[in-house]
DNA sequence: CGGATTGTTGAGGATACTCAAGTTAGGTGG
DNA sequence: CCACCTAACTTGAGTATCCTCAACAATCCG
């Protein structure tokens, strides 16, 4: 469960960016460091908050079940992010699933400590802050694009969300070189996964995307953006 | 623009709950306490972010304008709420417009004290964390409901929120004693407002709601509870 | 080489939007 | 106090988007 810690990986990080050795040694030396092979989940939703993590390697996806068992994509998690700090929340329980979309690395402490690090170490607290001042305010701008975009607009903002936050250039585009299915798209923009596939297959046609089962090329990023921002028309 | 500060009002807040006087004079200290009519905007979007807010008495509307003029209500402020904390988020400028919807007086600080703040009082540190987790997890609640469900549970998610935050009980029900246009609704629930009439209509018809134009009272609220979580198949 | 997971595609239909008049209520000024 | 004006709301008709249902195809995995 518990592997050696790579310092200079960590420190690499923004959120111990600006943390002394002493600091971080104090820190790092109550972590476990938990690998989790892709598709197991870190935690589940409603288990007990008993840890909070920071993603060194790999991906994550965090969902949550309706009463009625639809299930929607709360967030990506990459490298670097905080995640499960339920206590920031005030709450108990973990409000969502994290599963582990490829083989992944974590840091992790008790909860218990998350009140000592933010008094101990202003400057994480600062970076929490700021980490929640972030997810909220894309938060935000998911809920405008819900309350007032189409379908196809924020299926473009979402493959190009996922392009910026991990994808990597190759000469014909930008690869998403995770496993991401129709119907994980489906669900972090709030649509069923043949309305997206349709979409896709539009998109293939027309030559801006490539690439079916759960590889997603981006061909042209540029037009992609054109049509979230709702200059072009839309392909359907 | 400023007038005397109502130590008691303050101190009842949860913000400041934990203080010591002395921590609490000087936070007070440095604080203005401006009014704003019914209407007027405390600050706009895209405006530079000179000072944060924590509202004392009234209510105000957060709205962000997208790119194509289309309005999003993003959250209503209710007094002990702090506001415009765009430091929080590393922004310069504010997201959104805040709008007085009655009468209200809030307390203002330069932003450049928000560093100072949380350093100086990690309480406030700690609660602010809080008020964004809170809002946080709001957020994540309506991109659930925007992906999940249809218009007339949230509308009836809608309506029942206003009735929590600033609902007063009368003989017949919640008075919800500010004023909400239908537009108002339809802009928090990512419908228009049009749907917003017909179902608050219908919703009349069946002797759920009551009370047209700006004013509205729920008769049944649990009733509504049904509609907005999906037990009853809605009056549509 | 099955079995399972994932994706495609079509047809039909419902929800909710747009467009288009009207109606009511509230405020304002004569 | 009434007439008018505007903002808020109502209601209808037509339609577009997108969902549901359904069957099938492709890919992956052991």
């Amino acid at each position: 469960m518990s592997g050696k810690i790579n310092q200079a990986l960590v420190r690499s990080l923004p959120l111990f960016a600006s943390m002394d050795t002493e600091e971080l040694d104090d820190i790092l030396g109550s972590a476990a460091s938990p690998r989790y092979e892709a598709g197991s989940a870190v935690f589940e939703q409603g288990q007990a908050a008993e840890r909070f993590f920071v993603l060194l390697n790999g991906k994550l996806r965090v969902t949550q079940v309706t009463a009625e068992g639809q299930r929607v994509i709360v967030r990506m998690v990459v490298p670097g992010d905080l995640f499960g700090i339920a206590k920031a929340l005030k709450r108990p329980d973990y409000p969502g699933t994290a599963t582990a979309m490829v083989e992944s690395l974590a840091l992790a402490w008790p909860m218990a400590m998350w009140d000592v690090f933010m008094t101990r170490h202003p400057a994480l607290a600062v970076n929490a802050m700021q980490t929640m001042g972030g997810r909220l305010q894309e938060a935000q701008a998911r809920i405008r694009e819900l309350a007032t975009e189409e379908v196809e607009r924020r299926v473009a903002h979402t493959v190009l969300r996922l392009g910026n936050q991990s994808g990597k250039k190759e000469p014909g585009g930008i690869r998403i070189d995770f496993p991401v299915s129709k119907q994980d798209i489906a669900e972090m923009t709030g649509t069923t996964l043949h309305t997206v596939s349709r979409i896709l297959t539009a998109w293939e046609a027309a030559g801006l995307v490539e690439g079916g089962r759960q590889r997603l090329l981006l061909r042209e990023p540029h037009k992609l953006l054109l049509i979230a921002d709702g200059v072009t028309p839309g392909l359907l």
